[in-house]
RNA sequence: GCGAGAUUAGUUUAACGGUAAAAUAACAGUUUUCCAAACUGUGGUCACGGGUUCGACUCCCGUAUCUCGCACCA
């Protein structure tokens, strides 16, 4: 996951940032506080689009399927997950610190050297340090050091009960697979499933980055889907090549351009050490290209080792060659406010209109957070606002558009247009004087291009669905 | 966590050791027969704590937070 692409637009970003604190769909958590870097606040706007960007994942791979089961694991989880999953070890590199240059290295990295304390200035540090003397030379400015390491761990630990003692120690979950691995032997208890069989989860993750940067892209608490699919060790190239194709059709239904990911073969010896096969689907951020899904071969590293620190039999029973093993897994994993993210950037666009210029979302209908807005011409003629309620009320009700329906009066017709632009309503209606007067029906504003297209009252539904997909 | 910078209205930005301002956005009203019009009115601001001073938004110190760079990203 390297930087390749320095950013086109340095101010792209802020815009964005901007827009959606603006129009309520993202503030920065704490704010009053002053904020909380790595956290992020999503409002009514915001909530929406999310949560469209999970239903239509929930669909495509829950839903619409027969092979994949649901779970929401708890965040909470036995301390012992973590030790199996090589978090509680992995996770956490210690670093030394050059005293003179203040470059950092990973300790298992560096140079150990001999040295005499007293030569090197040290000896009140080597004192201080008693037994554990050692040292090491700085690869850049070749000063001596004295290792002395410091602990970085990115998980948050917490402590379930009264007592905090070693026993007694959680974490909040760094990612939510392991949810569904130390689930894996109730689902198939419950279902009974043959392989290949997935489970898959939606849900929150906590990591503490040392530096959270990039608006939503590296926060601190952050929303995954992911995907564990069991499969059985031969074959598991074509569930791979599957779900490959599926991640690109996902990434179709919230309206990313496909062109804007990139897949990135990770590496021999740049992948994680259980995963046989990595691939990163990488995104045009407006700060570069960097990581928005990820798909890996993970072996049955996973259960495997929940099998061993639990005593638990993890292993399946394949009835057509009557052996017993444990299954692989193929992990398609998705970050949720990655997704939203680069739906936002993907998605502003400047233009002019009306000789003004005009911010708007191209929202895709299916993630956009308001599908249609509805509006008096006038303000100030109550006839023109009670038959705009009506038209409101009655698509209100409308299922294709899940409530996702706004009335606006406020203004002009021109500053409401606009608003919905900057929400990335795909569509407004306008009641004006020939809806009441001539029966004449009212007029569809498509976002894009600002053209009018006159719809009948009872065909407005009809017409509005059609380009909805939701 | 280190280094540098920053913090004044929702936003962008002024000014000043002595009553804090503009634009824009917001809200209400008038008006307006389709793309941020106009008019009238309204509300809203010096990050926090200490010090110097008759008096601090302004000067000094500290804290917090943010931004950028470094490093980190299993």
């Amino acid at each position: 996951m390297k930087e390749t692409n320095k950013a086109p637009a340095p101010d792209l970003m802020d815009k964005i940032v901007a827009l959606s604190k603006r129009r309520g769909f993202i503030y920065r958590g704490s704010e009053i506080y002053g904020g909380l870097a790595g956290t992020w606040d999503y409002a009514h706007y915001g909530v929406a689009l999310k949560n469209n960007v999970k239903a239509i994942w929930w669909k495509r791979f829950v839903t619409d399927r027969e092979d994949i089961y649901g779970m929401d694991a708890a965040i909470l989880m036995n301390q012992k997950t973590w030790q199996a999953s090589g978090h509680v070890s992995g996770f956490s590199d210690p670093l030394v610190e050059c005293k003179k240059c203040k470059q950092r290295f990973r300790a298992d990295h560096v140079k150990k050297v001999p040295a005499d304390p007293v030569e090197h200035g040290l000896i009140g540090k080597a004192l201080e340090l008693k037994g554990s003397i050692a040292y090491w030379e700085c690869e850049d400015c070749g000063t001596t050091n004295v290792v002395n390491t410091r602990q970085f761990n990115m998980m948050f630990k917490t402590n379930v009960g009264a007592v905090e003692d070693d026993d007694s120690i959680s974490y909040l979950r760094p990612e939510t697979a392991q949810g569904m691995f130390v689930n894996f032997k109730n689902i198939v208890d419950s279902f009974h499933p043959k392989l290949p069989f997935g489970m898959a989860q939606i849900g929150k993750a906590f990591r503490n980055e040392i530096a959270p940067r990039d608006f939503l892209f590296r926060s601190r608490e952050f929303e995954q889907m992911e995907i564990e699919y069991f499969v059985k060790p031969a074959g598991w190239e074509k569930s791979f090549e599957d779900f490959r194709k599926e991640m690109h059709a996902f990434v179709g239904d919230v309206g990313l351009d496909d062109k804007k990911v990139h897949e990135l073969e990770v590496p021999d010896g740049e992948r994680a050490h259980y995963s046989k096969r990595t691939i990163d689907f990488e995104f045009d951020y407006p700060f570069g290209k960097k990581e928005l899904y990820g798909l890996a071969y993970r072996t049955d590293f996973d259960l495997s080792a929940h099998a061993g620190m639990s005593k638990a039999n993890l292993e399946y029973y394949d009835e057509e060659t009557k052996e017993r093993y444990i299954p692989h897994v193929i992990e398609p994993s998705f970050g949720v406010d990655r997704t939203v993210l680069a739906i936002l950037s993907n998605a502003y666009t400047e233009d002019e209109m009306g000789g003004e210029k005009r911010t708007y979302l191209k929202l895709a209908p299916s993630v956009a957070p308001v599908k249609v807005a509805v509006f008096p011409l006038l303000k100030n003629k109550p006839e023109l606002i009670k038959k705009a309620r009506e038209v409101y009320e009655a698509l209100k009700k409308e299922p294709a558009f899940g409530g996702a329906v706004e009335f606006d009066d406020n203004g002009n017709i021109g500053k409401r247009y606009r608003r919905q632009d900057e929400i990335g309503t795909p569509y407004c209606v306008t009641v004006d004087f020939d809806t009441i007067e001539k029966g004449a029906g009212v007029t569809v504003r498509d976002r894009d291009s600002g053209k009018q297209e006159r719809v009948p009252e009872n065909e407005l539904s009809k017409y509005l669905s059609k380009h909805h997909t939701i």
